[in-house]
Order: C-alpha cells, then structure tokens, then sequence
RNA sequence: GCGCCCGUAGCUCAACUGGACAGAGCAUCGGACUUCGGAUCCGAGGGUUGGGGGUUCAACUCCCUCCGGGCGCGCCA
C-alpha cells in the first residue's frame, strides 16, 4: 500500500478517535492500530483494525466500536468510501483520482518511483558465495551467488551504497590438501608412480591444472617444488572459473578478501590478544581454546590448532575478518550463509561483540540447502569425490537453445529466487530442462514482450502518447484495469520489504503475480489496447506502458533480462 | 541426546511478519481468438495448514508437547 495513504488516513483516524473521546462516545487512550491493505482487494484498498484492538478496554463488541469511529472519521479528499466488514475491520476506498496521480507519478518518475530510496546513501556490504578456491561452484553456491548479488542490487536500488565482497581461506588445510591433489596428478601426468591422499580431491579439474604444469614446466616440479607453487596454480585457475561462472550470472565482486592477509596484517594475533586480554582464552591439548561459557557458548572452540605449525582455524580468521568490516565502516553488514553455517556465525559474533564491537550492523540471511533430483532420484553432492553437478552444468542444461534477447542465466536466477531461503530448494534438473519453456521466468518475461509488441504495434498505426502525460483522460478506465494498476502500485512496498526483511523471494511472486493480471486482462476482446477510440486507446497504452516499466523494474532487480521479443 | 530450520492441495511453493473465505504454478480433466504475440486465457476437481493443547476479539503465523524430515553439535570450511 502506497506510503503516502498509509500515514494520510492514520492522521484521520487519530483525529476520529480523539473526537469520539471529548464527546465521550470512547473512554480508553488511543490504542496501537495498523492501516493496511487488505488480502482481498474486494474489501477495500486500506483497512484498520483500531476497532478491535479497542474492543477490550472499551467492553463493547468491535463492531459498535467500528460504527462510532466512522460517524466521528472525517473523510479527506481522496477517500471515497469508509465502510464496517467481518469481524469489525473499518474499510477504506480510495476515488479513482487517487490511483490515476499515482500511475502519472509511476509514469514520470520510472524507477525513481518503483524503487523506494531507503538508503540514503548508508554503506552496505553484501558478503556472499566466499567459496574456498578448491573446486568448481557447485549448485548450492549458486543459491548463495544469486541471494547474495540479489540482496545487493535491491539495496544499490533503493538508495545505498553497496560493495560485494568474497572472502576466503587460503592458509589452511584444505589448501595444502589441494596443492597436494595436484602434485600427484602432476606426477601421474609425467607417468610417475603417485597416490591420491585418502581426502584428496579427485575431480577432472585436478588433472587440467595438472596438465597446465606439464605443458609450461615439463617435468622440472617433479622433485622438491614447493607446495606453493602447485597451491598457487591451483587456487589462480580455479579461481579464474569460479570468476567465468559469476560472469555468466551477471555477478561480479568488488572486493575479495582472504585469510592470509588477515594474518599478514596481523589481525589474527590481535584477536587472540584482545580475548586473552579479557579471559576469554583457554590452553589445554596442546591448542588455544576460545572460552565458551563466559559467552554463553555451549563449548569451547579451537582457535589454534596444536602442532608445530600453529594454525589458526577457519574461526579465528573469520572473527578477525567481521572486526575488519565493521573498522571499515560500514552501516550495514549482510552475510550470506548456507544453514550448516548457523552455529558457527553464533560463536564468530560472540567473540566479536566481547572484543567491545557493536555488532548491530551484522545481519545475517541463512539459506537452506539445495537438493538436486536427476532421473527422479537425489543426488550426493561432494566437492572431493566429484559427484557434484556444477553452476555451470547446470547454466548450460536449463538454459534455452540458440539466438535468443535474453540471458543464458535468466532461468537459473529466477529459480533460486523463487522460494524463501530458508526452506529447502528441489531442484530438479530433468523438470528444468524440459520444461523450460513453461518455467514461471518465461511466463513473467513474456507478458514484457507482449507489452513491448503491443507498443510496436502501437507505433504502426500511429497511436503516440503525449509527452505531457497528465494530459490523458484516466477516467475512462474500468474498474478492471484500476484494479490491475492497484496491484502495480504495490511494487515499491514489495520492494521495500523484500529489502527490510532480506526477503528477495517476494519479487518473483509479485512480478508473476502482475504477469498474470495482464495475460488475463490482455486475453479478453474486450479490453483491445489498439482501437478505434483514439481517447479510450491512449489511456489504455498508457496503463500498458506503466505495466512494462513495472515488470522490467522488478526483473532488473532480479538480474533477469526483460526482452523485447522472444 | 542438545541446538537451529522446515512440515500448507497429488508435486513444487506463497500467504503483506497476528487479520476477513489459506492462494499460485505444475500435474489431471474439460473448454476458448479469423485483428495488438496461443510461451496466452477460461472452467472443474483437489485442504481438519503433520497431531494435540494453550495465548488472543482474531493463529499457517506466537507458546508448550508429540510425530516426521533437513542441518549442525570437528584441532573441516
């Protein structure tokens, strides 16, 4: 419901209420209210509850409630009818002027108007995907790519200044686990009898960087090259495919943040400093322990590991990483976490927030896992034995065949977009592939072409809308088509709570909602867009028009193309 | 065992964060244009929102409990 309505008849019905109390219809203090609109648009374009809500301090039903603040509610100009419904919901219908200056503002302002400018200018990091440099993307880092560029373009949208960041480790185990993979494929490469470690990564990609090696250094790695050189082949071609594959998503990072120069910068023995300074540190077994009762942790948690090399774990890192964030100053910290993550961002916050931060800035947007069904059946997804389908697989299966306006991620992208990210996400590649054409982003997609035709079409037969648009004769609108452009004036309130609440999923649903309205509204004879009334023509082209810059809007902020043909 | 998430139509999911009669898309069955794009539209069937209790004028939504599924409880990330 559009903000300005909202706070408009709040205004009036405090004024209703504080009449009804000097003529002492009421005797109770001004209760907490809501104005919103209602589910069903048959019930009215606003409602309130203020009738119920008072029900008990004033000892009569809601409904005589109801009846003495609409005799005592002054209608403003653009309120056509207040009316009592259900349970003692006090109704409000807007006049159609209403909703014609709002469509001329959507008209004149573009996305200025669909967009809400929230931000004002506030700094936000959005950390996602962070995946370690050990293999190729797999489906679920797609969910997080996608969340996570998703999350940033609504806030670029609305008003804040947005970095996307990676961050990842590269000084631990893995790593060495990973150079070490592609040492002895190296070996094998140049026929040297070599073993896989037990947790080694046995996927192809192992073998191509190995066979890089091979082609620039022959055979001259084969005795005594160090661990970083086949670590830093691995992690520089890896990395370079992780980039290929957010490329093909229309994602890109700003800043990429690792490990080792966290601990380069020193900031990770700062951070074990500042909580021994404060009796959060614990020795025992060899390892340094972060203290977890005195935070209210259910245990201890390793920091550094035993053993000669005295290795920080992921942990240690990623408190000194948060630290780093907020020192930079940003007002609003997102991270993007697969579920299994849950726990561990509990103790990392624990642990920041003792260092003396304020960790209000950190927010944090939890996604369950994907699961993928080929042939009807689950697949097991693991990085190190390679029974994984990856990003780029799957861009290449579902995305349609040959010359096309749109984007080969389009489909990708909507689909993860399309649920909520803490609910489980099916994915299910065969349905994917072969019913692409039927997916719901084709659906939404479509009726923008269609739009974009009608306007070609338009143009044939010389059918132009006037620059001054105020100029178009809105009244001759039916109530179908207000009730089509009520709907899309929703858009800058989906917006704005997608972003509040992080929940990116509501703009699929909105725009498939919207294609909907149209697909059906268009299908009728009746309601032909291109006719003989020259009047009744323009103020229906205009609408189409409204209805275009909508759906294009909504899919902008998706990373999903808007084509004008299909 | 403990913690977090989930359970809504045959399947995959929504439900404006406590509001009115729980809605879409697939799937099934039956229909619709000789002009703006049929990748569309119309209609039908399908529900005790996992079970039970509680709070409230009002519960899919909050609390308790049980059942079922996922994730975590690593000196992995």
């Amino acid at each position: 419901m559009a903000g300005p309505m909202k706070e408009r008849i709040t205004e009036l019905l405090n004024a209703a209420l504080e009449r009804a109390r000097a003529a002492g219809q009421l005797k109770s203090a001004a209760p907490v209210f809501t104005v919103e609109a209602p589910r069903d648009p048959s019930h009215g374009d606003a409602a309130t509850n203020a009738a119920m809500v008072l029900a008990r301090a004033e000892g009569k039903p809601p409904r005589a409630i109801a009846e003495i603040i609409r005799a005592n509610f002054e209608p403003g100009g653009d309120i056509a009818e207040v009316s009592i419904a259900g349970p003692g919901f006090i109704n409000f219908r807007m006049a159609p002027g209403f909703w014609h200056r709002r469509l001329f503002a959507a008209a004149r302002e573009g996305e200025r108007f669909w967009y809400p400018q929230l931000g004002g200018g506030r700094k936000v990091n959005v950390e996602f995907l962070s995946a370690n440099p050990t293999g190729p993307l797999t489906v679920g880092h797609g969910r997080n790519a996608v969340l996570g560029d998703t999350i940033a373009r609504l806030h670029e949208a609305t008003g804040f200044k947005v970095v996307r960041e990676y961050y990842f480790n590269n000084g631990g185990r893995q790593m060495r686990m990973l150079a070490e993979s592609v040492r002895v494929r190296y070996l094998q490469e140049l026929g040297i009898d070599a073993q896989l470690p037990p947790d080694g990564y046995q996927g192809e990609y192992i073998r191509d960087i190995a066979h890089q090696l091979v082609l620039r250094n022959g055979d001259r790695l084969a005795q005594g090259a160090a661990e970083e050189i086949f670590k830093n082949a691995a992690e520089r071609a890896i990395f370079a495919d992780i980039r290929n594959t957010c490329e093909r998503l229309g994602i890109r990072f700003d800043v990429y943040t690792n490990e080792l120069d966290l601990i380069k910068a020193g900031k990770i023995d700062a951070v074990i400093e500042g909580l021994r300074k404060r009796g959060l540190i614990a020795e025992y077994d060899g390892a340094v322990w972060l203290r977890g009762e005195p935070l209210g942790l259910p245990k201890d948690r390793v920091l550094i590991r035993s053993g000669p090399e005295r290795e920080p774990t992921y942990r240690t890192p990623d408190i000194a990483y948060h630290i780093d964030k907020l020192e930079r100053g940003f007002d609003l910290i997102i991270d993007v976490f697969g579920a299994d993550h849950i726990a561990e961002h509990e103790g990392v916050a624990a642990a920041v927030r003792a260092l003396g931060y304020d960790i209000s800035p950190i927010r944090v947007i939890i996604y369950q896992f994907v699961t993928l069904t080929r042939g009807g059946e689950k697949v097991k997804m693991s990085t190190r034995k390679a029974t994984y389908v990856t990003l780029d697989e799957l861009i290449d299966e579902v995305s349609p065949q040959g010359e096309h306006e749109w984007s080969p991620a389009d489909v990708v992208r909507f689909f993860f977009l399309f649920r909520k990210s803490d609910t489980h996400l099916d994915f299910d590649i065969d349905l994917a592939k072969r019913q692409a054409p039927e997916n719901p982003v084709f659906y939404v997609q479509y009726a923008h072409a269609r739009l974009a035709s009608v306007f070609r079409e338009a143009a044939k037969a010389g059918l132009v809308l006037p620059d001054e648009v105020e100029r178009i004769d809105l009244t001759l609108l039916s109530e179908e088509e207000l009730a089509l452009a009520r709907r899309l004036l929703d858009l800058p309130e989906v917006v704005r709570t997608s972003v509040e609440e992080l929940e990116p999923h509501r703009i699929p649903f909105y725009l498939l909602e919207v294609a909907g309205d149209f697909h059906r509204y268009y299908n009728k004879p009746s309601n032909r867009i291109i006719g003989q009334d020259q009047e009744l023509s323009r103020a229906r082209l205009f609408l189409a028009g409204v209805i275009k810059s909508a759906i294009a809007s909504g899919l902008r902020l998706l990373g999903v193309s808007a084509p004008e043909r299909m």
